[in-house]
RNA sequence: GCCCGGGUGGCGGAAUGGUUUACGCAGAGGACUUAAAAUCCUUGCCUCUAACGAGGUUGUGGGUUCAAAUCCCACCCCGGGCACCA
């Protein structure tokens, strides 16, 4: 492969464009200039946490992407800014650090190192200035700060129960890092452990995350997937006396039209009100103990095997002001402790209690058939469980004997409320965020706690009846107020918390954090008192630092001062900043954090809003998420099946642009693809023939080929339809069919004998984001002075575009017989005329009478025969 | 089980009611060359036919339409997400 030497063309222009700093962000903080000249762009990639491995040829799709796109932006007149960090706090990190011997911090600093080499090579076009690096304790001040904020609003609370454990990882999960009740990282099973936690009230967001989804430019799939994780359900809370005690028991249903068919309940195992429940009862031990062995069993079992119905009665009854009688309360490994208040009413019109009630011979009472009458009677004999909610025919109660039980959702509704037996309530599958982690390495968690302040806290406060606890709970007993006694947050001239460098920091597994042994840094005093008091030792989630990056971009020079943050964020500087770049245009990155990064980040978004440090709703305008690039295998790409390709080995081979234009090209942006090898020539030959078109170019103008040629495809014609398709390709991410295009245009221009100047610089221009060093190349060598990144992108001209004479198609009989060149826009008759002279159309017609005529303008003739 | 995508040549894909297979890769034939590489040109779904042609063909089956890859119904397969969430 011949002309171009592409190592030193592109070695070259990098360093030419480092020494014309064309990629510095234009800041435009003053707030008087006309709309035109601050247009916008923020353009933003998922920022990769930077890997032992360095990265493979997949990795970078996304970013060449949102590079290509930023390039024409500004080439449009946008001020863009397009940045570029690093996410390295975490397990990832940690275990990376702790399997080769070697401190977080060194690893992270070196592999840092290694993937800006890598990314340079590639030549995007990143404002390094911009940088950030979440584990650089100017950045982490912040997210500590915002924690701080969270903490003072009661947005953090500390909670004693049972969260997700991995005995793998030796720390507490959230709910979002739990796949099939498998640990996302490891894979091992996870226990739920009582280990004190933090934990963020994501949930108070919980309705807005799911309104605001509707005015995001984003993929459907992942609003769907937002969707469901905050799985929002409207329905009835119940509430009624425990026979024999003077406990009162909450259920929530979002099925309760067929609610007059309860015959029992059931409570789940770890249910912390259980021990409570049956407090006194004859078999009290017994069934604390199998509660505890369906826990157990519940913790290592398989996803399928708790499908099996298992439990044991509690001894205890609800006593129902429906009328339905005592119903028993059975502990069942079924129920989830932690989705509405953990204990259900069942019935036989659901699936599970069903089969719960027919293997421990509780009775069963339908009130909702089928309307065919031997489907009913079926269900009468409870030989089948009938669940359905919307078509089914309710015989209970009375007022709504007959109906069907859809129509009258609202109405049932109603009822229940109005008899005082339930009252509305809407519940969500999203949990809070448990956002303590015992591991090493992530941000401190900035608080102090005083044991001293706790016990005047307390004691100052009587504590409250259970009785009114009940009102006011989710559960039927205490569950702490949010108040978190003898907790302070580090005052602000303290921060950041930093973490110690220490020589040990693997996994206790205690539940305690590595930074508990450090007495240096858990000893402090209480910010209230002045007494001694200790720290929490507790770090916080990998998901921390990614919350709120993209502010951090945005004003990476206040992430250097030394001013406090409360100062800065009231300083209009910091509001202009601030303003005029949120929200993120367009943000690109994998798919697979639709229901963990994006949904954090749009809370913290919106408590920031809350605060007033941002005046935008949302994080993320438009979303795009990038296809993954697998290895020629099919497999994905790893270390471990030794399938790798590494992008450094092309760039040197072929090139960066070959490798850019190639990735661009091999497919959809959005679709997984796999890696070939072979397709990448096609890149680079495409690269080649725009080099040797120079060769084409007369240098004088009078003889410019771009005089409209006679021929129903004028050069210029095509000339102009590709700036449009690029353009609008670029826009809407389509860059396979944008370089197609290019392609089209250049083997027209080949069969020319000149190519005018004006012409080749139109198509280095658009050729530009694609292939940056040598569309600059080019450009320069024609006597260019400035680079061809600030050049003006081409517009095309709409009266251009137009045929003067077109191809149309005859058909007879809906069947192509023929094809013919026509004047544009003629009209019917002239078209019917020239069509049935044709020969082919002719013989097709013989015979048969004309029923009809279809004229599509500029398209088509089509006689319709009979 | 529920919810999203998707299924088009040998391969990646293009076309969102109007010529199926743009563009690229691989293949075949040719030109240039002492030769090779590179480059350029031609060709390129299946069936029937000596040929001209004709018919078929966008996962399968049906429907709407002058006309369907595209719209509607049913089914099959692949990929992804969610899942004892009451």
């Amino acid at each position: 492969m011949t002309p171009y030497d592409h190592k030193k063309v592109e070695k070259r222009m990098r360093t030419l464009w480092k020494k014309e700093g064309i990629y510095k962000t234009k800041e435009d903080i003053s707030a008087h200039k006309p709309k035109s000249e601050s247009r916008k762009s923020y353009v933003l990639d998922m920022f990769p946490y930077p890997s032992g491995d360095g990265l493979h040829v997949g990795h970078p799709k996304g970013y060449i992407a949102t590079d290509v796109y930023s390039r024409m932006k500004q080439m449009q007149g946008y001020r863009i800014l397009h940045p570029m960090g690093f996410d390295a706090f975490g397990l990832p990190a940690e275990n990376y650090a702790i399997k080769n011997k070697i401190h977080p911090k060194k690893a992270v600093d070196k592999n840092i190192k290694t993937f800006k080499k890598q990314l340079e090579l590639l030549g995007f076009n990143y404002d390094w200035d911009k940088e950030i690096n979440t584990t650089d304790p100017r950045y982490y001040k912040w997210t500590q700060w915002m924690f701080i904020q969270m903490f003072k609003k009661g947005l953090a609370y500390r909670s004693n129960e049972p969260i997700n454990w991995c005995p793998s990882c030796k720390t507490g999960l959230s709910n979002e890092d739990v796949e099939e009740g498998k640990c996302e990282r490891c894979g091992s099973i996870v226990e739920k452990r009582p280990v004190p936690q933090w934990v963020l009230k994501i949930t108070d967001y919980a309705d807005r995350l799911l309104q605001d989804l509707e005015g995001l430019n984003w993929p459907e799939s992942i609003k769907e997937s937002q969707r469901n994780w905050i799985g929002r359900s409207e329905g009835l809370l119940f509430t009624a006396p425990v026979k024999d005690t003077e406990l009162k028991v909450r259920t929530f249903s979002a099925h309760f039209e067929a609610f007059y068919a309860d015959t029992f309940a059931v409570i789940a195992p770890d249910h912390p009100f259980l021990p409570k429940l049956v407090e006194g009862t004859k078999d009290e031990t017994k069934v604390l103990a199998f509660a505890d062995e369906l826990v157990k069993k519940r913790a290592v079992a398989g996803f399928d095997e708790l499908k099996k119905p298992e439990g044991i009665f509690t001894g205890r009854y609800i006593e129902d002001p429906i009328g339905n009688g005592d119903l028993p309360i059975w502990v069942a490994n079924y129920a989830v402790a932690d989705y509405g208040t953990g204990i259900v009413k069942a019935s036989c019109h659901d699936e599970r209690d069903f089969a719960f009630a027919k293997k421990y011979g509780i009775s069963l009472k339908p009130v909702l058939f089928p309307e065919d009458e031997t489907a009913r009677e079926k269900v009468e004999k409870l030989e089948v469980c009938f669940t359905d909610m919307k078509k089914g025919i309710l015989s209970k109660p009375k007022e709504f004997e007959g109906k069907r039980a859809g129509d009258f959702r609202k109405e049932i509704a109603d009822f229940a409320v109005k008899n005082g037996f339930a009252e509305r309530k809407i519940n969500y599958r999203l949990r809070d965020w448990v956002f303590s982690r015992q591991r090493y390495w992530g941000e401190p968690i900035p608080l102090i706690f005083c044991p001293e302040c706790k016990k005047s806290a307390e004691n100052s406060k009587l504590q409250a009846p259970d009785s009114k606890q009940i009102q006011n709970s989710k559960f039927q007993f205490s569950k702490g107020e949010v108040v978190n006694p003898g907790w302070f947050a580090v005052p602000e001239k303290d921060l950041p918390v930093k973490l110690p460098n220490v020589k040990s920091y693997e996994p206790t597994g205690t539940g305690e954090s590595p930074l508990a042994n450090i007495k240096s840094f858990i000893d402090t005093l209480c910010p209230e008192c002045g007494g001694p008091a200790k720290r929490e030792t507790n770090t916080m989630p990998q998901w921390a630092g990614s919350s709120w990056y993209h502010i951090a971009y945005c004003i990476s020079e206040n992430l250097k001062s030394q001013e406090t943050i409360s100062k800065q964020i009231t300083n209009s500087k910091f509001q202009n900043k601030v303003k005029n770049w949120l929200p993120v245009d367009l943000y690109v990155g994998g798919a697979e954090h639709a229901t963990r990064h994006l949904i954090y980040a749009r809370f913290w978004h919106k408590f920031l809003r809350d605060i007033g440090v941002l005046n935008t709703n949302e994080p993320f305008e438009r979303l795009l998420h990038v296809g993954l690039i697998m290895a020629e295998d099919g497999k994905k790409m790893s270390k471990r099946y030794g399938n790798v390709i590494n992008p450094d080995d092309i760039v040197n081979r072929l090139g960066a642009d070959t490798l850019r234009v190639y990735e661009m090209f091999m497919g959809p942006f959005g679709q997984q693809i796999a890696w070939n090898a072979d397709g990448m020539v096609g890149a680079r030959r495409f690269i080649e023939r725009v080099c040797r078109l120079r060769e084409k170019i007369l240098n004088s103008k009078s003889q410019d080929v771009l005089q409209p040629q006679n021929t129903t495809r004028g050069l210029e014609t095509l000339l102009h339809q590709t700036i449009k398709k690029v353009g609008e390709d670029i826009e809407m991410f389509k860059f396979n069919t944008a370089i197609s295009q290019l392609m089209i245009l250049v083997n027209e221009l080949e069969r020319e004998e000149y190519v005018s100047r004006d012409t080749y610089e139109v198509l280095l221009k658009l050729v530009a984001p694609f292939a940056p060093h040598i569309a600059d190349a080019l450009w320069r060598e024609l006597g260019n002075k400035k680079s061809i990144h600030v050049s003006n992108w081409p517009t095309h001209d709409p009266t251009k575009i137009v045929f003067h004479r077109v191809t149309m198609v005859a058909q007879v009989g809906g069947r192509v017989r023929d094809q013919f060149e026509a004047d544009l826009e003629a009209g019917e008759d002239a078209i019917k005329e020239i069509a049935a002279k044709l020969p082919s159309v002719k013989k097709w017609l013989e015979g048969k009478a004309v029923v009809k005529t279809i004229f599509v303008k500029n398209k088509l003739i089509n006689f319709v025969v009979r």
